[in-house]
Order: structure tokens, then C-alpha cells, then sequence
RNA sequence: GCCCCCGUAGCUCAGGGGAUAGAGCGCCGCCCUCCGGAGGCGGAAGCGUAGGUUCGAAUCCUACCGGGGGUACCA
């Protein structure tokens, strides 16, 4: 009996209360009902405080209501006891065999086990890091990756049609400031006064004269632009490489330039005039966002005739709706909250809601610290920490583990010794292991000839204490997932995961899995083994939503 | 000035209105004839302040105090 399950009874029961005439409800019996597990022993297995919210609504005080309903609740199939608590919980706890089931569900669903449908027939578009492809990427950019390609995921597993983008910001006066220092890198004379000064400038030099040498021959702004282009493919390629060793991998690589190369920036400043949002003054077109909660207008045209950056955003939205999503979800560092008004506003200026089609997170910085100072510059690139460090430092799954266990919208400080330690102390570690340890369980039941139950399983062989509390926590994937898909927060996954390899170290202190010496394998062994892949499917599926290998072996 | 985010244990952080606020580090202890001890069990220690809403507030609202960020016809 999982929790939904137990709503319904919940909720079934309320109804049969309510048919007798015991209990008049005028708003009707609701839908579902909370169930929560509670944390402290002795409350049950499940606790609801249905009661207490309904009490009022049924014009009788909640423990009375309670009451009642623990009467009722106590004969449905799987309920074993139901208590009246405190100012009206109602603790109920299930029987060994209804609650047992749950091992054999997770098994025969596999991979799909936590994965649900309630996202479905969404479409959404999730954007994230979109760099500037004038240098590599950094701290903030490892955090953006492993947080967006997180939110995909668990979108994805909640039903949602996901298209995860990174837009290129190749465009404007930063690309020719790049292509000037590369220029100058090359011929080896100084970059000019405000350009790139970051030694990985003379490293992007040198691989495009390898690649190019031709381009030395060339003059004036001619080499300029044939410096920045070729300085632009090579960093490019380089953020992608880097971003596909780190498991993060984009759908859809959108350059800014191609929005203006097409009709896209004109076609979408048009469907805002349409709207009626735009207006002229001082010789700049503008939108009126203060409609919409703006503080102040913006300048899409200045009035040298040059558009603004925020004239791209606009048509990349309106790019982004027209390709048919629904959703267009944007993942900014907090240095650019200040954006997160005017694209809503925009938006509602284009004719949509900025309440569903148009949705900012926003994420906080994150320091790293090692031997007790921040990890800031990077020696090699002369520019902040770049990914590629972080990696080598920290290893993919650890560092994205640990990147993953926060919310995007919490400050973090890191220490780089805790994220790498092979012990217990380190969650990545501690979740990882547990995975390991379920796997060799599984490899030497097989060995000794012992397979996990299926067909002739009895559930309530698996009446246990620990294996109630195991069993408990494996069937709350298909609710963390959801929440985590609906709060765009994955962090929860990787809290769940946590809880999860507790429950399965404290079931393996206290119960043995398989024969020990020459005992017969029974069916104790098998529903035990059952348990254990149970547990091993969970742990798997809840890593792979954050992108993080789960070991059989460490 | 205005706007946004954040103040939870000595430190780094969890906690979607629920019962006795959790975890790791650090500190003090306990448990290996047995499937991976890379484990388990216990102890000390905390919600910035003041009000409000609620049967119930770390959580929602207001004010204040403290920290960070943002407020371009830049990209």
C-alpha cells in the first residue's frame, strides 16, 4: 500500500461517512488527501491531518471528525491500526503484506518506476548557461549545467516533452573585443585596452593559427573578423566538448546571430507592435514593460539604429513560442535577477501570460573552497575557475552530485576535500555505495543460485521493522519526483536518495539477505532479494535524474 | 532611494502550515566469528529581532537589524 493508495481510501472512507449521514461536508469530500509519513516513531507508518482541515468545513471539532474516521478507515483492505493523535492526526499503519507489494511494483517497472505522467502534453523549453563564446566556462556555468540538465530530467520523467537549449550569445561588441585579442594574441602584439586579457586567449591563438595559419597573411579588419570567427568556433567547440564530459548534453545550440540573419528579430518586433506595446521616443523604438510590472521602459532600437540585446531576447521568445513550446523556462544566475521582470513583462507583452508561458529561475552563486581559501582564478586560463579544473579536480559525479543537492536558489559554499572524500561523509559517496553494495548482494545471491522472488512472492514475509521502513521509502519516489519536477527543484531527488541509502543501510545491519554457510534458500531469501533490487532500481533511477552514474562495484 | 535573494547547531547546508526542527564537518562515546565497516548506534549544541494571521509558523504577512546582488539607448 503506497501513499496514494492510501489517499484513496482516505478518501473512500470519507465518502461512506458522509453516505451514512454521520458527516455532512458542504464543499463535498476532496479529491486526495495529505499523507505524509511522519518522522517521528511511534505516529504510524502514514499520518493525515485531513481531520483538522476538514473539521471546520464539517462543523464538528477535528478530533471528533478524526474519530470517526479512524472507525472507518480501520476496515479498509491493507489498513492494520488507525490512532486519533495530538489535535487530530490520524496514525495509521499498514499491514506487512500491503505495504510488502510495493518491492515487486518497483521491480516489474524498472527503469520507468518514479516516472509519471502529470507533466504530460506539456511542452517545455528549458534554456540554460548560454555563454558568451569569448572564453571557457566557469563555476557558475558548472552549477547552471548540472541544475537545467536536473530540472530536464525530472520534467521528463513527470511526462513533459523537454527541450533543453543553450543560446549563443555570438553577437555584439564583446565578439569583436574577442576577435581583436585573439588577433593580437596571434601576431603577439598587446590586446588592445579593453579586451581579453585571460591567458587561455593565446591558447584559442594558437590552435586557430595551427588550424589556419593562412590568416596571418591577412589585413587590417579583414583579419580582425577572420581572427574572430575562427576564435569563436574554436571556444565553441571547446565549451561543447567540456559540457559533453560533463554528462550535459543540449538539444538544441540556438546562436543569437541566426535570429538576426533570418527575418526573426523583425518578425517578432512586429508581433509585439501588433500587441500595440511599442512606442517611439528620442528617436529609439521601445516596449512598454512598465505595463506589466516593469520598473521602466526598454530600448529595443537605439537611435543610432543599433539593436539592443534585449531585441533578441524578445525574438527569441517569440522564436521559442513559435516552435510550439508552451513553457519556455530560463535558468539565470543572480547577477541577472534584475532581468527577470522584463522578460516576464515582455511576454505579456507578446499577447501571453507570464504567469504560464514564461518562467525565470534564478540561481544564487556558489564559492569553492579548498585548503581554506576560495577557489577563484584559474592558474591555467587566467580567468575565473573553468570548468574543466573543476572536473579534473573533482571528478564528474561528485561534483555534480553535489552541485545537484542544493537548491539553485541557496548561496553555496563548497569545500573541494569534502566533495572528493571516499567515505560516508561525502552524500555522493554514501548513495553511490549504497548502489555498489546492493549490486554485489545481488551478484552473490546469484552465485550461491538464490534469485530475487517474483511470481510465489508473499509479501508479508517482509514484516520486518527496517523493512517497513525500507519499503516505505522506496514507494516515495513517484511523489519526489513529481514535486521536484513541479518546483523545478531536483535538489529533492538527491535528499530522497540520501534518506533512501540510510533506510537500506539500517535494513542490512539488521536483516540478512541471503544463506548464510549451507542453509537452504527460502523464501525469506528471496523476498529479501526482491527488496534489495527494489532498492537498486530506486537508487539507479533517482541517480540517473541527476545525471550521475550509479557503480556496481567502487 | 527602489527592487530581488539570503539570515536555522561552532562551520557548510536541508526543512512545500503540522506532532519532540534534521544531515555532514568538528567535538564526546559505543558496536566487527556473518552478505562490501566505504557501515551502524548514541551524546552535547540552533530557527536574527519584534509584532501579526492560524487550532497549529523556521515556513505566510508587516516592520526593523544584518549579509549579498541588481538598478545602462552595455553585451
Amino acid at each position: 500500500m503506497n501513499p496514494e493508495q492510501l489517499s484513496t481510501a482516505i478518501v473512500a472512507a470519507l465518502t461512506s461517512l458522509v453516505d451514512a449521514g454521520t458527516l455532512s461536508l458542504p464543499d463535498g469530500v476532496p479529491s486526495t488527501v495529505t499523507v505524509e509519513r511522519p518522522r517521528q516513531k511511534g505516529h504510524g507508518d502514514y499520518a493525515t491531518n485531513v481531520a483538522m482541515q476538514l473539521g471546520k468545513k464539517a462543523g464538528t471539532s477535528p478530533r471528533e471528525l478524526a474519530t470517526l474516521l479512524a472507525a472507518e478507515l480501520g476496515r479498509a483492505e491493507g489498513v492494520a491500526e488507525v490512532e486519533v493523535a495530538g489535535p487530530g492526526f490520524l496514525n495509521i499503519s499498514v499491514e506487512a503484506g500491503a505495504q510488502g507489494a510495493v518491492a515487486a511494483q518497483v521491480v516489474a517497472a524498472g527503469a520507468a518506476y518514479g516516472s509519471s505522467q502529470t507533466l504530460a502534453g506539456e511542452r517545455v523549453d528549458v534554456e540554460f548557461i548560454s555563454a558568451n563564446p569569448t572564453g571557457p566556462l566557469h563555476l557558475g556555468h558548472t552549477r547552471w549545467a548540472v541544475v537545467g540538465d536536473a530540472i530536464a530530467r525530472v520534467l521528463e520523467a513527470a511526462g513533459a516533452s523537454v527541450t533543453r537549449e543553450f543560446y549563443i550569445n555570438d553577437r555584439g561588441n564583446q565578439m569583436n573585443l574577442f576577435g581583436a585579442s585573439v588577433e593580437a594574441a596571434a601576431l603577439g602584439v598587446p590586446v588592445p585596452e579593453n579586451g581579453y586579457h585571460g591567458g587561455y586567449i593565446a591558447d584559442v591563438a594558437a590552435q586557430v593559427v595551427a588550424e589556419q595559419p593562412g590568416l596571418l597573411e591577412l589585413e587590417g579588419a579583414e583579419r580582425t573578423a577572420a581572427f574572430r570567427e575562427a576564435g569563436y568556433a574554436v571556444q565553441l567547440r571547446q565549451q561543447q566538448e567540456q559540457l559533453d564530459r560533463f554528462q550535459t548534453h543540449f538539444d538544441v545550440w540556438f546562436s543569437e546571430r541566426s535570429l538576426h540573419d533570418s527575418d526573426d528579430v523583425a518578425s517578432g518586433l512586429e508581433k509585439l507592435r501588433a500587441q500595440g506595446h511599442l512606442f517611439d521616443d528620442g528617436g529609439a523604438l521601445w516596449m512598454r514593460t512598465t505595463d506589466f510590472d516593469d520598473d521602466k521602459d526598454r530600448v529595443l532600437i537605439k537611435s543610432d539604429g543599433d539593436l539592443t540585446y534585449f531585441a533578441s531576447d524578445t525574438a527569441y521568445y517569440v522564436n521559442k513560442r513559435e516552435r510550439g513550446f508552451d513553457r519556455c523556462i530560463y535558468l539565470l544566475g543572480a547577477d541577472h535577477h534584475g532581468y527577470v521582470n522584463r522578460l516576464r513583462a515582455m511576454a505579456a507583452c507578446a499577447g501571453d501570460d507570464p504567469d504560464r508561458n514564461i518562467e525565470v529561475l534564478i540561481g544564487q552563486m556558489v564559492k569553492i573552497m579548498k585548503d581554506g581559501e576560495e577557489l577563484k582564478l584559474s592558474k591555467r586560463a587566467g580567468t575565473l575557475v573553468t570548468l574543466e579544473e573543476l572536473v579534473d579536480l573533482i571528478g564528474v559525479d561528485a561534483l555534480r552530485y553535489t552541485l545537484a543537492r542544493y537548491p539553485a536558489d541557496s548561496p553555496l559554499t563548497l569545500d573541494a576535500a569534502e566533495m572528493t572524500k571516499q567515505s560516508s561523509d561525502n552524500p555522493v559517496f554514501y548513495v553511490q555505495y549504497a548502489h555498489a553494495r546492493v549490486s554485489s548482494i545481488l551478484r552473490n545471491g546469484a552465485d550461491l543460485g538464490v534469485h530475487p522472488a517474483t511470481d510465489d512472492f508473499d509479501p508479508s514475509l517482509l514484516g520486518h521493522e527496517k523493512e517497513g521502513e525500507l519499503l516505505r521509502a522506496l514507494a516515495e519516489l513517484p511523489r519526489v519526483v513529481a514535486s521536484a519536477a513541479e518546483l523545478r527543484e531536483p535538489h529533492r531527488v538527491a535528499r530522497y536518495l540520501e534518506d533512501l541509502a540510510g533506510s537500506y543501510h539500517r535494513f542490512y545491519d539488521s536483516c540478512r539477505v541471503l544463506p548464510i554457510g549451507d542453509e537452504e534458500p527460502g523464501d525469506l531469501h528471496r523476498a529479501r532479494l526482491l527488496l534489495v533490487a527494489a532498492t537498486r532500481t530506486v537508487l539507479a533511477n533517482g541517480l540517473a535524474l541527476l545525471g550521475v552514474s550509479a557503480p556496481e562495484r567502487m
